[in-house]
DNA sequence: CATCAGGCGAGAC
DNA sequence: GTCTCGCCTGAT
């Protein structure tokens, strides 16, 4: 078990987020605990205020899950370079304080946003556990769970269309064959990508069947960490045209935009249930 | 029953 | 280049 102190960490907040289609709360036998499989890895963590609790050894947590949850970063540097007279974004970021971009892997963040398109997170998530089931390798842990790796290109690429409607996932499923197939035959190479730029890896993710520019910037924000990214929503679009009718400020945030669109969205998200469930 | 969900591709112009 | 439209499926 390793034990670490952050003020700007909320697993519940990250969890409902929705930029991480593979973590679960276990809401049966460890109520406040939640699950999520990385790396090859599946790690259990809870939290009881800003201590956070990850199950796992010290020399896992340096090795990956320091690095997936963005230990390093200072959200509160961020939150404080905030326009105080921008009140909205001020309450938004409050209201989702905890929020942390992770670093997860870039194959399983193409496909998961492929299938995150005209869809909810609740029907995301049974999706990339359909597949992960079906088509991903199956392990054990050392608590004794079974869980499921997100599937390689090459077992993804596998399956026929048929196969994958059969993983209700619709229209889409054309886009998951034709995508596994092009990385399968090196028509796109996803080792290169984490060095290229923000500009130049949206544009080589542009070329996926079924990434057009929000999916790219989703994939740019989790998986290659561009914080520049700013993924354009129904969400985001929304509360740009209510709330910056003048454009949003980008030249002010920069490299933390991707950061802020993420306390935009949460807000616009969840802050309407919240307000209705009190 | 209609509408919509964290859009995209194809085709028309 | 910009616009429109159809699309799987489940929830409300």
């Amino acid at each position: 078990m390793v034990q670490i102190t952050n003020d700007h960490f909320s697993i519940t907040q990250i969890s409902r987020s929705g930029q991480c289609f593979r973590m679960n709360e276990l809401t049966q036998e460890k109520a406040g605990t939640v699950a999520v499989v990385a790396f090859g890895k599946y790690l259990e963590l809870h939290q009881d205020d800003n201590r956070i609790f990850f199950d796992c050894t010290q020399e896992e947590y340096d090795c990956i899950w320091k690095n997936y949850f963005d230990m390093e970063t200072d959200y509160a540097e961020v939150i404080r370079g905030i326009d105080a007279a921008d009140m909205y974004l001020v309450s938004a970021a409050a209201f989702g304080a905890g929020i942390r971009i992770l670093h997860q892997e870039l194959w399983e963040m193409i496909i998961s946003f492929i299938i995150s398109q005209q869809n909810n997170i609740k029907r995301i998530r049974k999706c990339v556990q359909l597949l992960c089931e079906k088509y991903g390798e199956q392990k054990e842990a050392k608590n004794g769970v079974v869980y499921y790796e997100f599937p390689t290109p090459d077992a993804l690429s596998k399956a026929s269309i048929e196969d994958l409607y059969a993983c209700n996932l619709g229209y889409r499923s054309r886009y998951i064959y034709e995508t596994a197939n092009a990385v399968v035959h090196k028509e796109i190479d996803l080792e290169s990508l984490s060095a290229l730029d923000y500009e130049a890896a949206n544009k080589e993710l542009l070329k996926l069947c079924g990434v057009g520019k929000k999916v790219a910037d989703c994939i740019c924000l989790f998986a290659l960490h561009k914080t520049e990214a700013f993924p354009r929503d129904t969400h985001i679009n929304k509360v740009l045209a209510a709330q910056y009718p003048n454009g949003f400020p980008f030249e002010k945030y920069g490299g933390n935009s991707g950061i802020l669109q993420q306390y935009l969205f949460y807000y616009d998200l969840e802050h309407k249930e919240a307000v209705q469930e009190s």
